[in-house]
DNA sequence: ACCTGAACACCGTTCAAGT
DNA sequence: ACCTGAACACCGTTCAAGT
């Protein structure tokens, strides 16, 4: 866990991995099986980590936004293993914690059953899709910025092309996006 | 391109290309440079055949979502590549046509400047994450479904669990978001 | 029960040598 | 100008052999 958090996923080799414990490559296999039982075990240990999460705000909307903004701060604290989880399939599972503590929110505003689940999951793909948008466009140079050279001469909006071509701010995108859906959700 | 279409940027590989080709693996080396300049240049390739997309609607905002809806799909024919050009930091790249698209339907509404960026931002990540999400789900046997068992037996609401414990409907929830940000955005 | 080294089939990349 | 084979430093994985 320490190999991929400090740095990749691509770091963390068989080969790699025995050299920094002083054993033979060989002596993991015995142990976890292959490689991708070994991400499996690392998203496992990953997800026991994942308890609720504290709450303010007075409003059940303010709770729902606190527990959506804490969500995102916690999964942001380990983007390379949210990654490997994201890759293994298991985002759902990473986020049942949350799922229960919306759940009970969305509930004192007589949300339930499918209305209650439908936000959830739009909650959730927001959360996760932020900080899994954010962890890619975060390696590579031109990360999410477009070439203002690539717009037509004629275009006069200065001020619009010189935003698409500064960096996305992904707090505020973040944002927008889930005061959108709370509006829309929660009526 | 066909490579990595049809089935995944790993097959990619500088020996099978070459045993595709014909050739020599070295001979690669020579025209292009080395792997990266390889994914480099098939991005760029990628991007040449992103033009406008057709509109429909008459209204501004009905116009707004269609060319949100149509972009969306059209990236959804190149998931594979499209998760390359995400990977190489030129997702903003590839949405230029689109963003101009937005500009203009956008203007039609006094919507300038920075109003404009933070809607075509806001409009350009929701499409890249709904692709993006959806693809790395659609891999992996779990993708994105929670275990009902996880949830504490006094839960009550069975309809929710049962929902959450479904395979997530993308469309749906693209369309939920979409509706909410046009809500909001174009007020 | 647990660990080892050797071996196999793969990678990307470099470089001197060919035509 | 363009291609080749050999070589290097990496991978994941298997398996017989050790203690």
């Amino acid at each position: 866990m320490r190999l991929v958090e400090d740095n990749d996923i691509s770091v963390l080799t068989m080969r790699r991995l025995a050299a920094e414990l002083g054993t033979a490559v060989t002596a993991i296999y015995w142990h976890v099986g292959n490689r991708d039982a070994l991400l499996d075990l690392l998203v496992d240990r990953l997800l026991e980590d994942m308890g609720a999460v504290p709450v303010t705000g007075r409003t059940p909307r303010a709770r729902i936004a606190s527990i959506a903004r804490q969500w995102r701060q916690r999964l942001w604290e380990h983007p390379h293993l949210i990654a490997v989880a994201h890759e293994r399939g298991k985002t759902a599972a990473m986020f049942v914690p949350m799922q229960a503590q919306l759940a009970t929110e969305l509930a004192l505003l007589d949300i339930r059953g499918d209305g209650a689940a439908t936000a959830i999951g739009a909650l959730q793909f927001h959360i996760a899709a932020s900080v899994v948008m954010e962890r890619t466009a975060s390696r590579g140079p031109d990360s999410g910025v477009t070439e203002p050279s690539a717009w037509p001469a004629s275009y006069t909006d200065t001020t619009l092309v010189r935003r698409l071509s500064s960096p996305v701010d992904y707090s505020a995108v973040f944002d927008l996006g889930l005061e959108a859906l709370l509006d829309r959700l929660l009526g």
